[in-house]
RNA sequence: GGGCGCGUAGCUCAGCGGGAGAGCACCUCGUUGACAUCGAGGGGGUCACAGGUUCGAUCCCUGUCGCGCCCACCA
């Protein structure tokens, strides 16, 4: 028994249970062992995350796909899992610790504050899963992985060592981005370049040798600088050598204002005339370019700056090396203070000694942290990389070659872009949470990495006994006692990027190291379905490691799909306040309808504006669905089990098999190109407006009549096209569907499990036949195959089609002319069908119910002519009149015929511009002239029934 | 500075070489036996602008204007 009304809360969580309880996302399932795999991985989200708009629509695609190949009999493997986000869970945690007043990360320890975030992870860490669950995500949630599983992270040790063996790891010093919040080193693709209003200062370096003089330009060059602070740490100025106005400097020695460090002025290409003043001051240690230019000159680094970002200049060798006597008291007052204020304290004193010429606003690009939002420091540290350059060639070149493409295709454009331009990856993270970097080092920094402690010891220990620094003993002693070897052999404190467990993610969540199994069932997987934002930070990675490890692509298609913005465009944030919390939708509208909305504007393009509303309307079609299906229980409607759609005999009930088959072809096609919008919209309108407005109404005369022969097949056919209906939409709508499934009929399992339409499939009469006659004899393949008997005949009826057509044409235009006229429903008009062909008379009769009772209409009769003083109309070319002298507007409806005339001449008059156009008949293809041709004809004829109606309409005045 | 994308009905968006569509909103009518979360009918668009290609352009090309996003170390 069908509820009296549609109540999404309560059905989803019973048919999740039911899904649950079935085992029927699990992969692998006995009955479908010979099937062949289809694979998705998940996009782990942030184990700190709650459902946004973005992981609805990812998640809902994915499980379009998933399902849709779950009932086309694929062994469907849709691994969920999680991430351990490092920076993210840690700032959780820490801020967890300060809300509860308890110690800090630091004074708490490392392996304390790992047990609270592990502790954390076990109590908060399911939210998100749980609201995928509500989403309705077919995941096989009994094998959900987490980044820092134990299997996953041997999978990272080992990758790890074995790069660092081939050398595409290895440790150095260089500048990195540093962030000075947290703390840590990040990539590059972790900062944000915000646009900044702040000033460029120009300083003058008085030159050696010259008594300087703010008013005499020949003491002094001029530098600009947006960051004046860093001037500490200058150890050159760079001119263009082809800069005539700075030659004759080149070579010389300028006088660092305030420290007094005597720097050369260097001539170097990096310097741009055009820029500033010319010439440019030089830090290696804290600017990207300047590094470059210094290791071009060797030139020293002065690192300034403390880890977080305040001076350090006491006891700083470097910047104390070569300064001379008196520079102390600068030091003194200025070390240890914040950059920014640092940066103040500097310009005043330059202000005060003349070195300040002028200072100029200037709007410019920042590095800022995406987590922390300060200003990133570039930061002179020892930091692992992966040799990314490397590693993207056969990334590179399994795109070009097509064994992965991009959908849409023009994201292969960005891929490539960013390929081949890529930068070394800084993988080293001065954190606690995540994979801690397996590499020791001994008591002269030498490094020894491997995938256990136990194999980096021995080797360390072996090493220097060698190296007779230790004597054997002392080796053998350290290797059994880690206490003996604490503070001789110490391994590396920091963690690895997020992203380098995310880049395993397709092979690691399959067993791999460890078990080849799955891997070999499941790898490659099929497709990945995600957002462009992570193009770079996660699918440029998951290429590169694939094609390193598997020696294969890990997807052969990324299917890109669009971000999702508010009403008005932006980016949803918590800041702006414009998230749309697709909880709250669910609650409002149930996930089915929310789900629906997602697919139904998937266009394959860069975003998607959310309305609300659109919600709301999917929402009511899903009410649409129940009651249809409510209607089709009121009935009596079932399907019998030896039911053959092909072979009905009521033209109505071939006619809505021939629109069904017509539909699940059309979504199928569209699911299978990726095209959801395509697939909903058709199932929308094949439900709505084809189903629900014309196939029940025209079957309503026969359900409410005697019991027949046409009764009891209509009752079969309208259980019939339910039941496609219902395995059509479920991939999209899987709570209702599955809930309808159930109530509709005894049914021996669940809609999830039920084979999809199996004349959609595209598969030809021969192959279904022999398919069918297989299942008959493999009882493995028979659950699969043979819940739904298959259909023997052809579903296409252009007969049929036809008939219809002509009563749906007549029913509207009846409809539409008694709209205009103001007549009243009540008022039954008379037909009379005007000179009807003997096929028009035998439907006309055939369809006498149903026309009168759709259309308002009395007596349906025929004659020569349509009577005098009635309103005619042209349905397919011939007459229907509706005689209503003294009940229409005469004036009113000579109107109408003057608008249709004018039309009908309209359309002559365009066709035939176009048809007395030699160079379109000669040039235009054949079937677009004929087309023209007909279209001629036939307006042609109206415009003659037109005059002809306006002779009857005037006869009646 | 490079790259990508968008400007189509009041709003949110499809379409993309042969007379423009949907949902919502709007107007009129409707308690007809699944559904008022509904039904019937209707109004509303020089498809941003200007050139070009073509027999034919909303659709392809070029340019202009407006909007958005991504990448980039430019003082």
């Amino acid at each position: 028994m069908i509820e009296k009304t549609y109540q999404p809360a309560d059905i989803e969580g019973r048919m999740a249970a039911a899904w649950e309880q079935a085992g029927a996302f699990k992969a692998g399932r006995a009955d479908r062992i010979d099937a062949e795999p289809y694979t998705i991985v998940i996009p782990p989200p942030n184990v700190t995350g709650s459902l946004h708009m973005g992981h609805a629509l990812n998640n809902t695609l994915q499980d379009v796909l998933c399902r849709f190949e779950r009932m086309r009999g694929r062994d469907v493997l849709w691994q969920p899992g999680t991430d351990h986000a490092g920076i993210a869970t840690q700032m959780v945690v820490e801020r967890q610790l300060t809300e509860r007043q308890e110690p800090g990360r630091r004074d708490m320890g490392r392996e304390k504050f790992l047990e609270r975030v592990w502790q954390w992870k076990a109590e908060s860490g399911g939210v998100i899963v749980n609201q995928l669950k509500r989403l309705g995500a077919s995941c096989d949630w009994s094998r959900e992985r987490f980044t820092m599983d134990e299997g996953l992270s041997r999978a990272v040790v080992k990758v790890f060592v074995q790069l660092h063996r081939e050398g595409l790891i290895y440790k150095d010093k260089r500048l990195v981005n540093w962030d000075p919040k947290l703390l840590t080193a990040i990539s590059d693709l972790e900062v944000q370049q915000i646009e900044v209003k702040g000033s460029l200062w120009h300083l003058r370096y008085p030159l050696q040798g010259k008594t300087f003089d703010p008013d005499d330009a020949s003491t002094f060059i001029v530098v600009a600088t947006t960051r004046p602070e860093t001037m500490l740490g200058d150890s050159a100025v760079a001119v263009n050598p082809d800069d005539e106005r700075y030659t004759h400097l080149i070579g010389k020695q300028v006088i660092l204002p305030l420290v007094g460090r005597l720097i050369p002025i260097i001539a170097d290409e990096y310097s741009d005339p055009e820029k500033g003043s010319g010439a440019v001051k030089i830090t290696p240690a804290h600017d990207f370019n300047d590094f470059e230019v210094g290791n071009r000159h060797g030139l020293p680094r002065i690192s300034i700056l403390d880890i977080e970002g305040r001076l350090a200049l006491e006891d700083n060798e470097d910047y104390l090396r070569g300064l001379p006597e008196g520079s102390a008291q600068l030091v003194e007052e200025l070390d240890g203070m914040e950059r920014f204020a640092a940066r103040k304290s500097i310009v005043a004193r330059l202000e005060d000694f003349g070195f300040l010429e002028k200072i100029e606003p200037n709007t410019h690009m920042v590095p800022h942290g995406d987590r922390s939002g300060v200003v990133i420091e570039p930061y002179l540290t020892d930091q692992w990389y992966v040799d990314a350059k490397t590693m993207a060639q056969p990334a590179i070149a399994a795109v070009r070659s097509g064994a992965t493409s991009f959908v849409p295709k023009n994201w292969e454009k960005t891929y490539f872009e960013w390929m081949e331009n890529i930068q070394p990856w800084c993988i080293s993270r001065q954190l606690w949470w995540g994979h801690q970097i397996p590499a020791w080092y001994g008591p002269d920094g030498k490094v020894f990495v491997a995938e256990t402690e136990e194999e980096a010891v021995g080797n360390a220990l072996g090493y220097y006994v060698e190296q007779e620094v230790i004597t054997e003993e002392q080796g053998h002693d350290m290797a059994l006692d880690p206490e003996k070897r604490a503070g001789f052999i110490t391994r590396d404190e920091d963690v690895l990027d997020t992203w380098f467990s995310s880049a395993l993610w397709p092979f690691s969540t399959l067993g791999w190291p460890d078990d080849a199994t799955d891997v070999e069932r499941y790898y490659p997987t099929n497709v990945l379905v995600t957002g462009f934002d992570i193009i770079f930070f996660w699918v440029a990675r998951m290429m590169m490691m694939g094609m390193h490890f598997m020696k294969e692509v890990p997807f052969p298609t990324v299917y890109i799909h669009a971000l999702v913005r508010d009403e008005k465009g932006a980016k949803m944030s918590k800041s702006k306040g414009n998230v749309i919390d697709p909880l709250h939708l669910i609650d409002d509208y149930g996930a089915d309808a929310l789900r629906f909305t997602l697919a139904a504007m998937a266009a394959q393009g860069r975003d998607i504006k959310l309305a609300p509303q659109r919600v709301e309307g999917y929402r009511n079609f899903a009410t649409k669905l129940w009651n249809a299906c409510r209607f089709a229980e009121m009935n009596e409607c079932f399907l019998p089990p030896d039911f053959d759609p092909t072979q009905a005999t009521e033209v109505v009930n071939r006619w809505i098999a021939h629109e069904t088959a017509r539909a699940s072809r059309e979504i199928t096609e569209a699911i299978e190109a990726y095209r959801f919008n395509d697939a909903a919209g058709a199932a929308y309108r094949f439900v709505w407006n084809v189903y629900c407005d014309w196939y029940l109404e025209l079957a309503k005369p026969v359900m409410m009549g005697e019991d027949s022969p046409a009764k009891t097949e209509t009752r079969a056919m309208v259980a019939w096209a339910r039941d496609e209906i219902l395995k059509l939409l479920h991939p999209f709508m899987p709570f209702i569907t599955e809930e309808l499934w159930a109530v509709t009929a005894p049914r021996s399992g669940l809609l999830a499990l039920t084979p999809w339409p199996l004349k959609a499939r595209g598969l030809s009469r021969e192959q279904e036949a022999l398919i069918i006659a297989t299942a008959a004899s493999d009882p493995l393949a028979a659950p699969i195959l043979m819940a739904t008997p298959e259909p023997t005949g052809d579903f296409r009826d252009d007969a049929a089609e036809a008939e219809i057509g002509w009563v749906v044409d007549l029913v509207t235009a009846v409809r539409s002319v008694r709209a205009e006229m103001n007549i009243t429903p009540s008022t039954l008009t008379p037909l009379v069908l005007a000179g009807a062909s003997a096929e028009t008379q035998a439907r006309a009769v055939r369809w006498s119910d149903v026309i009168k009772r759709l259309a308002r209409l009395g007596e349906v009769s025929f004659a020569d002519r349509a009577p005098e003083g009635s309103v005619q109309l042209l349905i397919r070319g011939e007459v229907a009149a509706l005689p209503l002298k003294g009940v229409i507007d005469v004036g009113a409806e000579q109107a109408r015929l003057a608008k249709e005339l004018a039309k009908a001449e309209a359309d002559i008059k365009r066709v035939d511009a176009k048809l007395s156009n030699e160079k379109f008949v000669a040039n235009a293809p054949e079937e677009i002239v004929e087309e023209e041709k007909e279209k001629r004809a036939e307006a042609v004829a109206r415009k003659t029934k037109m005059l002809e109606a306006m002779e009857r309409l005037k006869g009646a005045v």
